[in-house]
DNA sequence: CTTATTTCATATCAATCACTATGAAATACA
DNA sequence: TGTATTTCATAGTGATTGATATGAAATAAG
């Protein structure tokens, strides 16, 4: 009887590099110089991997950059996660949005969002993976519309408000921070903007506060 | 004695084209699928001019783009007029802001900025476009700045009022709007992102209209 | 050991990239 | 008409693109 596969050691030469890093590092790779814009040439050398391998690795260009972006993006459900556990959804909104900020803004990484800027345009030709960012985003959406029905239901937030447009406000300062951070502004900056985009949420101090 | 130059007709055969309606679907192919992924052979068809003309008139792709990207932004003279010329700066950005929304959502334009988008990322090749891009920016965020300081200073904007945080706000939310329109977003709810965003100049109603 | 399997490095592939050489065609000027 | 000048269409340039063919090297299984 055989060893379950899931056990037994695949056979064949082993893997000479480290996939996960190598994924990283096309990850990086993507993130500061976009999805068509960044040649297999660039990969090879940014992941130190000849393009034979990357080939076999992970597919072909574009099935290393969805899974390079699903890194990127992470579990979606942590967010939800935070989503929910969190005790408003303007706070969740909030510290996501400063989250954001910090990531836009590292030493070790490039500036912006990759979300944002990778596969910002580009030809008919790769429409589908603009499409995966897209699909993403809407996600990302659709959870935070979610907390703020919730906070609607639960009187957090008054009647009329409007959970699309605050969802879509959300990720229109989120992204264009990214912008933002590509021309040069720095974390506190970013951070500023992301705390004054929150003044939008005057109904969600409605039950927190009173005017004096 | 030759006339003038300027007023002299030009010798050898004359441009088959219009220089200017070629400008202009350059400009539309650009702000559509981007700079370094038009190519010049998407160029020639969307120009219907030859790639040899193309270079004659225009110089090459780099030029021809800045020419483009000028076209697009326009005589930046005229927004500092129209900044000048508005009751406040709350109204000339709330304008400006919900004139992007219409921009990004035009039926016989491609959706979103050209500015955000057809240089959002890129190789390093390419680096110097960018940074004309961020340039423009720029240029708006010191218009939106100045106008502001101009409130602040005969009090039509509170003292404590932060002109670089509300102007990078602006670019924000101009610039994510460009990401919203791409994704599918319709006119109405830019829109409404555009006037949500608004509420953070909850200061400029200081002195146009008191509390009931 | 032999065999099967998988990855390795090397050397490419056709297609496309931005760009141009070439000579004919079309205009202005003398 | 003849000459100078500019643009035209055709046909290409070398370089780079994403992706592979090939056979040696490295492992597991028998």
């Amino acid at each position: 009887m055989k060893q379950p596969l899931a056990l037994r050691r695949k056979t064949g030469r082993p893997l000479s590099f480290d996939r996960d890093a190598a994924l990283e590092k096309a990850m990086l790779a993507f993130w500061k110089n976009g999805y068509e814009t960044t040649s297999i040439s660039d990969l090879t050398t940014a992941m130190g991997v000849t393009a034979p391998s990357i080939y076999t690795a992970f597919g072909d260009k574009k099935r290393l950059f969805l899974e390079a972006l699903r890194r990127y993006v992470g579990d979606l459900g942590d967010l939800e996660r935070s989503f929910a556990t969190a005790t408003t959804a303007r706070d969740a909104v909030a510290r996501m949005i400063e989250d954001a900020a910090v990531l836009y803004t590292g030493d070790t990484t490039p500036k912006g969002c990759l979300l944002a800027s990778a596969v910002a345009t580009g030809s008919t030709y790769a429409s589908d993976v603009r499409e995966a960012a897209a699909q993403e985003r809407r996600a990302i959406r659709a959870i935070i519309v979610k907390r703020i029905k919730t906070d609607i239901a639960t009187g957090l937030l008054p009647p009329e408000t409007m959970p699309h447009v605050l969802a879509d406000l959300a990720l229109a300062v989120m992204q264009g921070m990214s912008v933002l951070a590509r021309d040069g502004a720095d974390r506190n900056a970013l951070l500023a903007v992301a705390r004054a985009s929150m003044s939008s949420w005057l109904g969600s101090a409605v039950g927190k506060q009173a005017d004096p």
